[in-house]
Order: structure tokens, then C-alpha cells, then sequence
DNA sequence: AAAACGTGGTA
DNA sequence: TTACCAAGTTT
């Protein structure tokens, strides 16, 4: 008897490459442990999850450790002090997602159970987590055929149909074609998969488009330049804006050091005290901005790009009795100050003033 | 809806 | 060195 000649679907080709190359990650569940019978743990998934988003691998695997090890449940991480959270978070960045990240898990724990919601809907409800989050937890954690669109879904998608709307207008039309493309059939692999594909294969620069297992249909391959894709509408140049950090050691060699406010940038992370980050008027930057008097020695500038604006910061240092307060700081021994919420542009400026004050890097 | 929100790596 | 990029969410 005779067949019709059948075309692989692009899942089960996506699917196939997946069992081949995956990568192995720390939380990852990967095919030869899914075979064995092992189960993807939501906490696990959330957590590795939420430290991703707009954060490469490399930098989440050692954090994704420590919070694991410390807070080995999200009833653990519901439990913990909040400033705990925010010590261990510090230098990932996006520091709100450390401060959602305990309210989420306090809701998880104290609201539903210690069990996460298996819907997309429900998880969405949740402080933190978004379509994209809500979308990957469901498929991965509890195989709902739910379309997970990131940044590297949205780069083989839009190579795939030669999609030319800019980003992000093109995002709700990219998740249709997603939707359509899920398999009922292990739909959080397939999530995995197209991530997998973005990050390895249908990279930003010179995608390798000769091991791609959808190559055959790609719409840009051949005709275009792949990287021209997916379209997106310029950036903005980053302002500059100018201002002083002041890092003061007391005779016993401690820091003074302040907590930030708990919402905007760094918010509830700790600092050393400074003058307000101007927009380009070259305002009080130097020590008359000071929190208190003392000999003030300038000792060089530190840059810092944020998302939004670049930082130039004026470091000025001084040796002051151990008595000298000013608002609400405290004194932190430097052999301690590794341990603290302290945010890279602040160890940047303590580092200025005080070369060996952290123990390396 | 556009802007705010960190950091480190790569070319 | 400048520019772009990385598993986005919130307001």
C-alpha cells in the first residue's frame, strides 16, 4: 500500500532537535530525566523563571544556587527576611523583581497553600509575573499548551514568516503564530525548545541557519540577511547625568552606609550616601552635598550605565570618628560588606575610595 | 503607551 | 569604544 508523502510539522521538527541538542540547565528538567520520571519542580521553574527575565544565563546560574540552597521551598523564601532576599539578590539587577519575588512567594505560601496556581491566569494574578512568566510556568511546570513568547521566540518567529511589523507591535501577532505552532503534546518542551533555538541556533549575529531544524521553511533564510530580523524601532540615546558618592570610614575601618527607598531604581537596596543623580546641571556634586562634615578628599569618578541614563559619579572619601552619624545609616565593618544589599554602581564607588574593601572582583 | 528599571558580555 | 543584547514587568 502507498502513503501520501507526510511533512514533518515545524513542532515535531523543533521537538526532535530539542531531544538531540538541548542544553542541560539547573532547572531544567530534560528529557532523559523526564524519562526516568522526574517532574519539573514550579518553585524551581518560577524561580529560574523570574532571575531570566532580561538576564542572560550565565549570570542567573550561581544566584539560582544560592537561593536554592538557602530557600529550598517558596514556603522557605515566604519566610525569610526580606532583607535577606535583597542581600542575596544583589548585582542580578532589576531589583524589583527580588522584591516581588517575596511577595509572590508569601502569596504562594500564605494564600494558596505552598502550591502554585497551574493556569496561566492564575499565575499572571501573581506580583511578578507576567504574560511571558505566566506562559512558561504553565507550559513547562504543568504542560499547559500555553504560547511562551520571549526575546528568542520572537527572533525565530520572526525570521520563520518574515515577519516585518517593529517590535513590540508585532508581539500579539508573533503569539498567534506561536499558539498555532504549540503541540498538545509536550508543549513545555516545546517551550524549552524554541528558547533553546534562539539562544543556540537562530542567534542575534550570525545565526547558524545550516543546523536549523527549520531551515526548509524559513521565510528569510536565503532571501534576506536573518540578523535584519525581527524588526525593531530605534533606541534612544541614554542622557548623562552627574553626581557624588560619599564613602566614609571610621578609625576602625567601617563604612558608613543607608538603605534606599523601597520603590525606583535600586529601591530598597543599600547605599553610601550621595547627592541626587542630576540630569546634566552640573549642580552640587562635590562635598559641599556631603552628609556630614568632614575632610572630604576627592578621589576620582566612577561610570555606571543604567538602562535609562549613563552615571557619573565624583567618589569622595574621609576618616571620620566612629560617632558621626547622619540620618539614618549605620556603620558596617568592611570585612562584612560583602554580605550586603549592595548594588554594583555602590560597590563601584566604595571600590574607588577603598581599593581592598571587598574581598575580590 | 511609553518610560522606568541593572548588569555584564560581546563585537 | 560605542552599541547592542539577555527567558520582561510594572506603572
Amino acid at each position: 500500500m502507498t502513503q501520501a508523502p507526510r511533512i514533518a510539522a515545524p513542532a515535531d521538527l523543533v521537538l526532535a532537535w530539542y531531544d538531540r541538542h538541548h542544553r542541560d540547565l539547573p532547572w531544567r528538567v530534560s528529557p532523559p530525566m523526564a524519562a526516568r520520571g522526574e517532574r519539573p519542580d514550579p518553585y524551581r521553574i518560577w524561580l529560574s523563571e523570574v532571575m531570566l527575565q532580561q538576564t542572560t544565563v550565565q549570570a542567573v546560574k550561581a544566584y539560582f544556587a544560592l537561593f536554592t540552597s538557602r530557600w529550598p521551598t517558596v514556603t522557605d523564601l515566604a519566610r525569610a527576611e526580606t532583607e535577606d532576599v535583597m542581600k542575596s539578590w544583589a548585582g542580578l539587577g532589576y531589583y524589583a523583581r527580588a522584591r516581588n519575588l517575596k511577595k509572590c512567594a508569601e502569596a504562594v505560601a500564605f494564600e494558596h497553600g505552598g502550591v502554585f496556581p497551574d493556569s496561566e491566569d492564575g499565575l499572571k494574578a501573581l506580583p511578578g509575573i507576567g504574560d511571558y512568566t505566566a506562559a512558561a510556568i504553565a507550559a513547562i511546570a504543568f504542560n499547559r499548551r500555553s504560547a511562551v513568547l520571549d526575546g528568542n521566540v520572537e527572533r525565530v518567529i520572526s525570521r520563520l514568516h518574515a515577519i516585518e511589523t517593529p517590535l513590540p507591535a508585532a508581539k500579539p501577532e508573533m503569539r498567534a503564530l506561536v499558539a498555532a505552532m504549540t503541540p498538545a503534546d509536550r508543549p513545555g518542551d516545546f517551550a524549552q525548545a524554541m528558547m533553546d533555538l534562539g539562544a543556540t541556533i537562530c542567534t542575534p549575529r550570525r545565526p547558524a541557519c545550516a543546523l536549523c531544524p527549520l531551515n526548509a521553511a524559513c521565510r528569510v533564510l536565503g532571501r534576506e540577511d536573518p540578523e535584519l530580523y525581527p524588526r525593531k524601532a530605534a533606541k534612544k540615546a541614554k542622557p548623562v547625568r552627574l553626581g557624588a558618592a560619599f564613602v566614609a570610614e571610621d578609625e576602625t575601618g567601617a563604612i558608613f552606609l543607608r538603605k534606599r527607598g523601597e520603590t525606583g531604581l535600586l529601591g530598597g537596596m543599600t547605599e553610601v550616601p550621595g547627592s541626587g543623580w542630576t540630569a546634566r546641571i552640573d549642580g552640587e556634586t562635590g562635598p559641599a552635598a556631603a552628609p556630614f562634615a568632614a575632610d572630604w578628599q576627592a578621589c576620582g569618578t566612577v561610570t555606571h550605565v543604567f538602562t535609562h541614563f549613563e552615571l557619573r559619579l565624583s567618589i569622595y572619601r574621609s576618616t571620620v570618628p566612629h560617632h558621626v552619624q547622619a540620618g539614618d545609616g549605620w556603620w558596617q565593618a568592611k570585612e562584612t560588606l560583602d554580605g550586603e544589599a549592595l548594588p554594583t554602581v555602590m560597590k563601584k564607588a566604595i571600590r574607588q575610595a577603598i581599593p581592598d574593601a571587598f574581598s575580590r572582583r
